[in-house]
DNA sequence: TTGGAATGTCAACAAGGCTGACGTATTCTG
DNA sequence: CAGAATACGTCAGCCTTGTTGACATTCCAA
């Protein structure tokens, strides 16, 4: 392959792979740990966060963000539902769906969670400064496919408290 | 928490948070079909992927790397070499420590790899702009503790190909 | 009204993490 | 030189979290 004027070497591509596999272990750090006293994992962290950011949703819904199967899913939110964090409820118009919330004890988990994961964020950000803020989010989103896009931006839009 | 200049909001955050999300499972996305093909997983292309990056580095090195135990490592790294992608040859000067290259079809399966996923970086850096890749960068460096980022320096530092 | 699509649950299996214990070869050290 | 420490491999067993397959319930449209 040629190389021309704006083609990234080898080398730098090579470095912003080892950045991101560093960057997100580093990113999960934190939550895994809380996670983990409590008899927890990753998924459950997903399953919180996603159900916090979109209250009532389906679990239809939360398949295709997570991009998971919804049996996978569906272990993970049952232990959820057993341990009162998560409640499920009948849909109203459609009693197939199942309409998904956070407890209080489920909210003061996520609180928890997003903390400390978020004070490493906003480290990370405060210390590289705001322009870089932008460049990070700008390759982030690139580097999504469609399908994942959608979702982020639709998420991104709802804003968030 | 009194708001203040130059405090990111909590739905920044969290839009960020997200962000890397989606944008790690694009980034993944492209490698894990050709591993799933191979009846490989994400495991074998760290595997394969650092020790293209060092080679004939010991069992030991890659372990510090990878944030692994030894035997979780080591299920990966014997089919690794029952299938010939990884020669271990035992060391010169300490004949305890295993050195671990890559054999030409080790090569072969980590350059197709690496190649799908640097085309989606390459991707997301042409059309993100250097001064957005710069601060990714930047990012990704605060985003690592102080153990993963001695990693990547040392790697980074070593140049490339 | 009935058959198919959609939604969600249960069961069983595999990958890939983990801990703990142990064996072997080699090197270092008192 | 004897014994401790290091590097590596392996066995056994556990957990999380992904998968497929089979199934119940509910809705909707022909």
């Amino acid at each position: 392959m040629e190389p021309h004027a704006g083609m990234k070497p080898d080398s730098d591509l090579r470095r912003g792979i080892e950045a991101m596999f560093f960057a997100y272990r580093g990113f999960t750090a934190d939550p895994d740990r809380i996670l983990h006293q409590r008899g927890y994992g990753r998924a459950h962290h997903r399953a919180l966060h996603f159900i916090h950011r979109s209250p009532g949703t389906t679990v239809n819904n939360l398949l295709a963000i997570l991009g998971v199967t919804k049996q996978s899913l569906n272990r993970v939110l049952r232990t959820l539902i057993e341990d009162g964090l998560v409640e499920s409820t009948v849909g109203a118009r459609d009693k197939r769906e199942r309409h998904l919330d956070l407890t209080e004890a489920g909210r003061a988990l996520e609180r928890d969670l997003n903390e400390v994961q978020s004070a490493r964020v906003r480290a990370a950000y405060a210390s590289a400064g705001p322009e870089a803020v932008a460049g990070f989010e700008a390759v982030l989103e690139q580097m999504m496919d469609a399908e994942l896009f959608r979702h982020y931006k639709r998420l991104s839009e709802l804003g968030g408290t």
